[in-house]
DNA sequence: CGCGTTTTGACGGCGCGTTGACGATTGCCT
DNA sequence: AGGCAATCGTCAACGCGCCGTCAAAACGCG
């Protein structure tokens, strides 16, 4: 999942840009200075920055000429206060990629994160499915539930691509049998059962409401 | 030099910019309809496009779509008078690398300009990628470990390449030989295999963590 | 023709899918 | 309410198929 790395010094808005990051499937990480925002922007690998234009220890430009000096390629995106056009035309010359000024739209800011994101690796979008606090990555067989990560078999990720993506409704056997092996009928094994308890026990971390429900005679419905 | 073109039905406007851009050293070229600006995007090279949002033939964002559908990774600089929030998100999301509302300073147009250009050719030019302590010299097919120089095989080469353009994703053999081979499918050979064991011999000294992983079903991944 | 590189094919190990037995739970019927 | 049958859940073990390995053959370039 992308990291973008976020060099604010004022806690709130830090706090609302990593939420708003967050909920656009980004894992965000705060640097309160440019001291620290330099030092993580160099050892970790993000595939963005926000940068704070003024900060208390250093101006925000010197972070960003200084990350690009050092051959970091990771698109920056500076906001600011500034809203003069000579400001703007200077945070863009010293090596940012793109220019916000506050206040601003969250939704804005994350469009333009994920721009420069999408220049960066125009290849492989992922393809990510949602429920609630439930997301799956189809091609990593990666699913996420509170934030925790869980590896899922083949298997398992195909079954839970289904219910996915079809979300409260009951599923037969028969309809799972359909589409998971291609059967068409239902061979009267217990095959669905077992990975229905591996979804379960993989998915169902103890305090979190299980999500996936037997209906009884009938097959099996993905709800809260 | 670089080549800009203007797509934008206001002749006034179309001249204004293309001066900017000419003082700057670029060299400007113009087209007054959307129609007219696919044709000469799609049949020329040029380093970056400005793009009027509203044309008398057709919807600006209409014009930014069908340049990325065809494949055309040329940055666009969206210039539009809708200074709302969700046509800015709206511009971003169509396939714009950049939204700039009227009126606006010539100077930061040729700023966002040059920004655009100078991503895309650090994008494409760049001679060695990094990744932890693993860097590739796309040139000379070297890597180094820890310091250590590693000489790789074409093939392997090419093969570490997208796994540094694609650094803790899983990558699968389709999007392999699709990338490497140029199959689009997978011919069922261990032919990747092979050459994932190359590089792991090579690149994994012993004292060091394994980097390329196996993601049983799915791929592999570049990681830690 | 000779060298360096890529591809092929065979073989073995092990992870994952499947199976079957058995226990638990549900709902109907007496 | 209680018993019974049907349905579902759990567990461990088997075995197929994917993946790793190796060496030899095919390829391409000079």
């Amino acid at each position: 999942m992308a990291r973008v790395l976020i060099i604010e010094d004022d806690e709130a808005t830090a706090a609302e840009i990593a939420r708003a990051l967050g909920q656009r499937g980004f894992q965000p990480e705060h640097a309160c200075t440019g001291e620290a925002g330099l030092e993580r922007a160099l050892t970790g690998i993000f595939s963005a920055i926000t940068l704070d234009r003024m900060l208390p220890d250093m101006d925000g430009l010197a972070v960003a000429e200084s990350l690009k000096a050092q051959g970091l390629d990771t698109p920056v995106l500076v906001i600011s206060a500034l809203n003069d056009v000579d400001e703007r035309v200077r945070g863009l010359r010293a090596g940012g990629d793109d220019y916000l000024t506050k206040p601003f739209a969250l939704e804005e800011m994350v469009a333009r994160v994920e721009v420069l994101i999408r220049r960066r690796q125009s290849d492989t979008a992922r393809l990510v499915l949602r429920y609630k606090d439930l997301e799956l990555d189809l091609v990593s067989h990666t699913a996420r539930r509170a934030g925790r990560e869980i590896r899922l078999f083949p298997k398992e990720s195909k079954l839970l691509e289904f219910f996915l993506r079809n979300p409260e409704q009951v599923l037969t056997r028969t309809m799972i049998f359909q589409t998971i092996w291609g059967y068409g009928f239902d061979p009267g094994t217990n095959l669905i059962d077992v990975h229905i308890r591996g979804l379960r026990q993989k998915l169902d971390a103890p305090g979190l409401p299980p999500i996936l429900h037997t209906e009884r005679g009938a097959g099996y419905r993905l709800s809260c």
